[in-house]
DNA sequence: TTAAAATTTTAGGCATGCCTAAATCTAATT
DNA sequence: AATTAGATTTAGGCATGCCTAAAATTTTAA
């Protein structure tokens, strides 16, 4: 029987996997807010259980059961984000926390019809690729804003969902996916990133640009 | 702290509760297929959070506040019925064990996006009353079919919403909130009902007859 | 290379919400 | 009024999922 807590903690590994392929306990305590001992012991269920792969101080890395269930909820959850936004009004800053009660509770049935109602999209609404029925996703690991330099200019392909006020502050700027950004100049000690966005210039600060991340620019 | 499970203890008893006072230990247990004395436990929470009145042995009666919580999860349950129906194209017969589980975790603002969409509506699919977002329910205790005399007509209202393969087999019938069903004849010793909907002669048996809420014919 | 720092695990505890079995109370019958 | 059947509560237990504190292991750095 698979719980709530432990589709939680097969989503994070799975998100946390990308690029790595060990995932440490601390990192799963610190995303999930929970203690390291607690994740040791749902990680010791779930290893017993055939979803991930796990030694002791060594880390742990999904099996293929495990990354089909992530990928199940990861797919709730951005389909319930874009239903949410596109058909039912909801503003992009307030969707994250609504679908992550959500996802472990919706049929395959109510999936299905947000898909189709959607027109079986592929992404949602801060840019994240929304996974196939069956299939992976193949979320490409761009770089951020942070990271382009100074004269360059960039397509923001997705943002980090999970805060609502940073939300909110990138919609006021304007920085949503498929925006074309140009870095004018990069302010010395950790010092704030001038981007001209829309004809408009504005001041970012570095942890905000670290949440946005970019390809060179496409259009 | 409300949990689910006490959100569904709520919401039993407040729907036990029509029409007696008290509702009993054993009432509850059956309704929500735990055993008495897991019954027993809850209640004593429940009543020392004041969310209900409760003297040993007595049976149990909801305080205000526990009729404010459950008459919310009622009206999450059956908006989300709804919306499930009119919105989403769900099949009657699958909509309450969705809600079920979305009850519990739906936002006030999902509901309130639910309720706009369907234009503040006021009955659910199986014809049971939506209360309003603060008001009490005025739900009537209407008669079941097998009430009803041979020869007499009768308007269904609501039809038991807990059983898919019952509601099919309604709906196969015609038998949906709104029909009138004309009692031909009652066959005796508990005998089947001869019953005609739509021009169509049918005979229904005396447990589906017996969850038909109808009331003496009204077009 | 060894000691300190950081990470991870173990041990013991707690709340929730369910269970069964046994004890207790209420109500009905005689 | 006593017996008895039925309903209810108490007692003890179990799984889940979290916690803190202490012990163990790994990593880092002197």
């Amino acid at each position: 029987m698979i719980t709530h807590a432990m589709e939680d903690y097969l989503k994070t590994v799975y998100l946390l996997q990308e690029g790595q392929e060990k995932v440490s306990t601390s990192a799963i305590a610190q995303q999930m807010e929970v203690s390291a001992a607690s994740v040791t012991g749902m990680i010791r269920k779930l290893a017993t259980m055939g979803l991930l792969n796990y030694a002791s101080y060594q880390g742990v890395e999904l099996t293929e059961g495990g990354q089909k269930i992530a990928q199940e909820i990861i797919r709730h959850h951005r389909l319930l984000e874009l239903y949410l936004v596109e058909i039912m009004g909801f503003t992009w800053d307030k969707v994250h926390d609504e679908a992550d009660k959500l996802e472990h509770v919706i049929s395959e049935e109510f999936e299905e019809r947000m898909s189709e109602a959607l027109g079986h999209p592929t992404t949602d609404p801060h840019g994240h690729a929304i996974p196939a029925k069956d299939g992976a996703i193949q979320e490409v690991a761009y770089e951020t804003l942070t990271e382009v330099d100074a004269g360059n200019s960039a397509t923001v392909q997705h943002v980090n969902d999970n805060d609502p006020e940073m939300l909110r502050y990138l919609d006021q700027l304007g920085i949503l996916p498929g925006t074309v950004v140009h870095v004018v100049a990069k302010e010395p000690f950790n010092g704030p990133l001038r981007l001209r966005i829309n004809q408009t210039e504005h001041f970012v600060g570095l942890e905000v640009a670290g949440n946005v991340f970019v390809s060179p620019q496409t259009t």
